[in-house]
RNA sequence: GCCCGGAUGGCGGAAUCGGCAGACGCGUCGGACUCAAAAUCCGAUUCCCUUUGGGAGUGAGGGUUCGACCCCCUCUCCGGGCACCA
């Protein structure tokens, strides 16, 4: 043993005998459960199941952060504390290994990220292993092992099947820093969300997934979640639903009609202009002659901004006249028609009816560019007092024709149906969501599953009856490229699973939007047979009879395909015929209780809710969504009361801490250090409370010998005092571990540490149930300890402590007295007892008298069991 | 700008059906043990007033109430989300 100076040598062979080594005792325990395979889950059983999942980790090259163990340690002690209550638990973990760390490292050090991330999976479960955690580690998976992906592709597939997954050229978000596309998610104030890079416009081919498809599904269905509330509304916003009115406004002079979207029907009467994104398609239909000089220079100049100063909100409007004017539906009143970039061009319609009394941008735009503005609506209640403006609340219609005196709301209906009757409006909903940008141009992804090839080609393999590409081929197909050179695309028969990522020799992104992938030309150029579903790569010769040329997608999917799923494949890790297996999937369905960081709430919470909507709808899964019950746990800043940063070098490292102090006390102290949500500073000298802790309940538990204390004794007998507060304490501890406050979980159970410890004499029951109560969140020692107090199984394989409500239930109560709200005093009383009783006691305790006596008692207050308050004058 | 969440001792945080503010831990101070130190144990620890005792006090100001950290209004600061979505 290292005394490092701290022991005098006799006195360090003396603690040696009985002192707390937590290494030794960790690595044993650690052991014995993974031997035992005490947490092995069984699929079925007469128990009622529990499945409780971590958001599982990137193995990122730094090794584990101290902020893992946080939600793991949660999770865990909700985890032991259900099989100690007899749930079937299911705790697994694995890998969500694909992404962008790992090629960058094979970019700076040649190493391929197959290799380096093998190697830091390594390190992550020997780090995560250390800390104890009643976890299934024969379930564990890993995104990018080919067994995995293999389904990440096949749902793919699926996707494409039904339509979901197509190829478009649009305007993308391009990170010239990662040299890839992002998804509008993956971009945040115009900077990547990984990394903090710029970003800007690109016009290019990319793979998008229909998540709109579902935005009604994604939003309705959150109601019936047990989720914070705050990543609910954030989802809500992202969906961004709203309803409203398309109109038609017919351009004068031209049979061009205009088509707008509002949520403001009742302000129609206040349109005094119309604006165009510039890119809207009939712009170069309505432009005169005179004014067209100015709209091209303006689109050329819009086309050239970037979207982030398209989009920043500090600079000033800006547009151009087009030279038209539409007329007013109801009216026909002239409306001159505008381009301004403040529309956009993917919103709605991409024109909007502007009413710049009554909207803040169309007011803005209209001061700019000296536009009337015409009030139809002022506030409630103030028919005299001028209505500053823009007004954008409710109000009542003034300006409005017959519609006058009408409430906003009652005005939307009124004029809808006017509109309705001329066949120039209708309802319509909208939705901020777009769809999902889903190819990366990166190696480390996983191989899209698409082969590309000529239009005649397709059409014969298409017209093959039984031919294996058929099995995932959509009913429209797939194509992109200008007419002639149309390449289409289709799916790999699930024979043919999983695209293996092949090697290449270098990792460089290119400047141009290919992923590195297009250099592996042995893998790209492929030649496929109809009749059969072969694929192989493409020879040199004359193609043989019943084959064609094609060429394999070479973009890559993101990084959060393969989280979408993967809390389904722990069900059944190995199955070999579906991403889950049926049993398995009928028995465990889904997680009960998912942890994780909130910086994913719209993220892979919005993407994996989509990926299991559409499993259900195929039949694929029994459950609508995936994770009912979500609960985030905070960030653990450093000492300094910043974010954690190498720069900053307030870095806590997990290995450390459990060097110096053990697992059991790391996993303690995260979990006392404030409530689980809540972000909160590391404490290097809080810590050694905890410490203290576990060492103080080692050297009450045992005697100097390493045995069994002699202060336990084998009757079941206790003080009224000691029993209330340990069947309180019983009680508390769960309901805490039940509702995630396991800071003040920990407390109490230093409360009734502190207390037993000032007992001569305890009955050994008790020893044992605060074992048990303590074993959820600090396991090896709870343990240890058990096993030296004399338990022959595993502590883990013990009932969890119920409380006696006989115990709880209080006699005696200290019933507070007050005078005018201020404590004077209190009684020490039965409990329920009678009000006269309790009031009489109260205006006779001396403390009271000297502030009533003499006094009129206006008023006596009695909250039963509790206080009483003398109201006096 | 809009929408959320928060503000409690020297520090992390307890206490919300409106009923003893400051549990538990850290730190600090005092004491015991020791030649001494560390470790450990015991005690004190919101602030102010000289006291037995009294007064103030949960970001600021107002309100409701017998009584407010808790409910209502106004404001300040901090954190998070969204950001021309018509």
């Amino acid at each position: 043993m290292d005394c490092k100076g701290k022991f005098s040598a006799g006195g360090c062979q003396l603690l040696m005998a009985d002192s707390y080594e937590f290494k030794e005792i960790e690595a044993r325990w650690q052991d014995f459960w993974q031997r035992d395979g005490t947490f092995r889950a069984e699929d079925g059983g007469g128990k009622p199941k529990y499945y409780v999942l971590d958001m599982f980790p990137y193995p990122s090259g730094a090794g584990l952060h101290i902020g893992h163990p946080e939600g793991y340690t949660a999770s865990d002690i909700l985890a032991r504390y259900r099989i100690a209550c007899g749930w079937n638990v299911l705790h697994p973990m694995g890998w969500d290994a694909f992404g962008l760390p790992a090629e960058q490292h094979a970019l700076q050090t040649g190493i391929a990220p197959a290799i380096n991330t093998a190697r830091n999976v390594e390190r992550f479960r020997e780090q995560i292993r250390r800390l104890g955690f009643a976890i299934d580690w024969d379930r564990e998976i890993n995104t990018t092992d080919p067994e995995y992906y293999r389904w990440t592709q096949w749902i793919f597939l699926q996707l494409f099947k039904h339509g979901l997954a197509y190829v478009d050229e649009r305007p993308v978000w391009w990170c010239q820093e990662l040299r890839t596309v992002l998804a509008n998610e993956e971009v945040i104030g115009g900077r990547s969300e990984r990394g903090d890079h710029p970003v800007e416009r690109r016009q290019l081919r990319q793979w998008v997934l229909r998540i709109t498809a579902y935005a009604e599904k994604l939003l309705e269905n959150l109601e019936g979640l047990d989720w914070p509330d705050s990543t609910k509304r954030q989802q809500r916003a992202w969906i961004g639903r709203s309803e409203g009115v398309e109109m038609d406004f017919s351009v004068d002079g031209s049979g061009e009609k205009i088509c707008i979207y509002t949520t403001r029907a009742d302000t129609l009467f206040g349109v005094t202009y119309m604006v165009l994104a510039p890119e809207h398609p009939s712009v170069d239909r309505i432009t005169t002659e005179e004014c067209a000089p100015s709209v091209a220079e303006y689109r050329r100049r819009t086309a050239a901004k970037g979207d982030l100063e398209r989009t920043d909100l500090a600079k000033e409007k800006t547009g151009v006249f087009t030279g038209a004017h539409a007329l007013h539906p109801l009216t026909g009143q002239k409306i001159p028609i505008w381009l301004a970039d403040y529309v956009l061009p993917t919103y709605g319609t991409g024109a909007i009816m502007a009413v710049p009394a009554h909207d803040t941008r169309d007011y803005e735009f209209a001061r700019r560019y000296d536009l009337p503005i015409l009030q139809v609506v002022r506030s409630k209640g103030d028919s005299e007092e001028v209505t500053p403006l823009p007004h954008c609340d409710r109000g009542v219609l003034c300006n409005s024709g017959e519609w006058d005196g009408l409430d906003s709301e009652a005005g939307k209906e009124a004029i809808l149906g006017c509109l309705e009757k001329l066949n120039c409006g209708r309802r319509a909903v909208n939705y901020k969501l777009r769809d999902w940008l889903f190819s990366r141009q990166r190696y480390w992804g996983e191989p899209i599953p698409i082969v590309w090839v000529a239009e005649d080609d397709y059409r014969a393999l298409a017209a093959l009856p039984d031919s294996p590409f058929r099995e995932f081929l959509p009913e429209t197909p797939v194509a992109h490229g200008d007419a002639g050179h149309r390449l289409f695309a289709i799916p790999l028969p699930a024979s043919q699973l999983p695209l293996i990522l092949p090697p290449v020799e270098d990792y460089h992104p290119t400047d141009s939007g290919e992923s590195p992938l297009a250099k592996a030309k042995n893998w790209v150029s492929v030649e496929i047979h109809g009749p059969t579903g072969q694929v192989r790569p493409a020879g040199d010769g004359p193609l043989s009879p019943g084959w064609v040329r094609g060429r394999r997608e070479t973009n890559t999917m993101p990084q959060w395909a393969g989280s979408c799923w993967y809390h389904l494949r722990y069900l059944s890790p190995h199955c070999a015929v579906a991403p889950v297996g049926l049993e398995e999937e009928k028995y465990w369905q889904r997680p009960d209780f998912y942890i994780g960081g909130a910086e994913h709430a719209v993220l892979h919470l919005l993407y994996a809710r989509f990926w299991h909507q559409f499993l259900y709808d195929i039949g694929a899964v029994s459950t609508r969504e995936p994770y009912q019950r979500l609960f985030h746990q905070g960030i653990i800043l450093g000492e300094d009361g910043n974010k954690m940063s190498k720069s900053r070098g307030n870095v806590v490292n997990p290995d450390a801490i459990v060097g110096e102090y053990g697992a059991d006390a790391l996993r303690l102290y995260e979990m006392f250090l404030g409530p689980l949500e809540a972000v909160k500073p590391w404490d290097s000298r809080g810590i050694e409370g905890i410490s203290r802790f576990l060492r103080r309940l080692w050297q009450w538990f045992l005697g100097a010998d390493g045995q069994l204390s002699s202060r336990f004794i084998k009757i079941f007998v206790n003080d009224e005092v000691t029993d209330r507060l340990l069947n309180e304490t019983v009680q508390k501890v769960r309901n805490d571990i039940e509702g995630m406050r396991l800071n003040t979980a920990v407390s109490q159970l230093m409360i009734l540490l502190n207390h037993l410890q000032g007992l001569r004499f305890v009955s050994i029951g008790v020893g044992r149930i605060f074992l048990q109560l303590l074993a959820p969140f600090a396991p090896h020692i709870a343990e240890e300890l058990w096993r030296r107090g004399g338990g022959k199984e595993s502590i883990v394989r013990t009932p969890f402590p119920e409380a006696d409500p006989e115990k709880l239930r209080k006699k005696m109560v200290t019933i507070v007295v007050q005078v005018n709200g201020r404590l004077r005093g209190e009684v020490y009383v039965p409990v329920d007892l009678s009000r006269e009783e309790v009031l009489r006691l109260a205006r006779c305790n001396p403390m009271v008298e000297s502030h009533i006596v003499g006094r009129e008692i206006a008023k006596e207050i009695h909250v039963p069991n509790r206080l009483v308050n003398f109201v006096v004058h």
